[in-house]
DNA sequence: CTTCCTTGTGAATCATCATTCACTCATTTC
DNA sequence: GAAATGAGTGAATGATGATTCACAAGGAAG
């Protein structure tokens, strides 16, 4: 039994691993999906291109893996603060907010990892994090028609319409910017929670209520 | 004065333009963006690659006035409808009506106008077409929330969330299909409408009322 | 320390497309 | 018809970037 991974070992390889997703992401978060190219991956990874096929078998498994560390953290964000509010409707304004400050936290990111320009095989996957993002927009939405709390319509149709709302409204390229500005970002983000609750059917006085109850205490990114 | 173009040259001249235009335009309806390959706009057009750059410079030029071409009509059609309308908020409802239908009707295309992922370049161009579109919708809000139709908001935001959330809740991948369904297609638009009325700060009755009076005739496409 | 296997290397290869250009073909003018 | 010039061609070129692979280096077991 001439070799086998000492646990050492084990670790250094995962340790890498991680080097190398961590190295993408921080290319996805600088310069957006097209700054993600293997022999810059590497170079930041501090290795040679090709020991990046000796942990994914494609750049296509490189950005699916990012695109889903990215979407698991924001998701549970998501979940977490949806779950800590008092009733549905709160619970669906804290999503949304709580989405929307952390993507207008992480612009570049967010809209890397939900929107921006690449290639089909890599929107392929991106297309699971969307999926998933509007999931948990829907059943929420759902949950809040039920009880009578919004107005009867196709959740299937606004869950996505939100999240193409906070989309463009907060990440696009159109969306104003806010580098550095705490108080612009913070009205920016408030001001979208509150279109984005309108949009389901919440009255605006409602609204701004939710809106105050929840953004302030989610502003924990 | 030994070679001068003909009348007949000029005209065949700008029927070859148009048939090259017309033939990109084609493959991005049926595969998006991605599919207007230069080799393959020739080819439809009937003619050889190199002669695509005897009318257009790039490719990015090619791309930059399909783009300019679709999003002139589009304009053009939004405008047209909420010119006719009798005041500034159903003005607003059939210029987001007329989008939407339109935009569904030729869905494809339009999300590849609009939205879908290509490289930088012809990212630019179609940039101009979103913040035409933007800014329609945002001088119509404006006008909207002058007059006190519409709650006081940040019409910068809030026209770019309404281009998202149309976007993504009628054209973008997650978006039920209504393939050959006068009646879900129809549906769907009155949906989008309205929940893009609401987001502006409409109420659900009066939002209500202004998609059935402004949908149904704006159905023309 | 030797043998064996794994991991790391990076220049070379491949694939994809836009773009070019030396050439042929067409049309105009005289 | 001949000269002049524009239009059309498509194979060759170039650029970009992912992927491979023959080899080197490093750690494990005996």
């Amino acid at each position: 039994m001439p070799y086998r991974r000492t646990d050492n070992v084990v670790r250094r390889l995962a340790e890498r691993e991680k080097t190398i997703l961590d190295a993408a992401t921080e290319m996805a978060a600088e310069g957006g999906m097209g700054a993600v190219q293997i022999a810059d991956v590497a170079k930041r990874a501090g290795i040679a291109a090709g020991t990046v096929y000796r942990y994914f078998p494609s750049k296509t498994d490189l950005v699916a893996e990012l695109v889903a560390a990215v979407a698991g953290r924001e998701l549970d964000a998501m979940k977490a603060s949806a779950d800590a509010a008092p009733g549905p409707l709160s619970a669906l304004a804290a999503c949304i907010a709580t989405f929307a400050a952390r993507a207008l936290h992480a612009r570049r990111l967010a809209w890397a990892v939900i929107a921006e320009p690449v290639d089909a095989d890599v929107d392929a996957m991106r297309l699971d994090y969307r999926q998933s993002l509007a999931a948990e927009f829907e059943s929420r939405i759902r949950a809040a028609v039920e009880r009578k709390l919004l107005p009867e319509q196709d959740a299937r149709v606004a869950a996505p319409a939100i999240v193409g709302a906070l989309m463009e409204g907060l990440l696009g390229p159109l969306a104003p910017s806010h580098d550095g500005d705490a108080a612009g970002s913070r009205e920016a983000v408030q001001g979208a929670t509150l279109l984005a609750l309108r949009a389901l059917g919440v009255g605006d006085a409602r609204a701004r209520g939710l809106v105050m109850q929840c953004v302030l205490p989610s502003n924990t990114i």
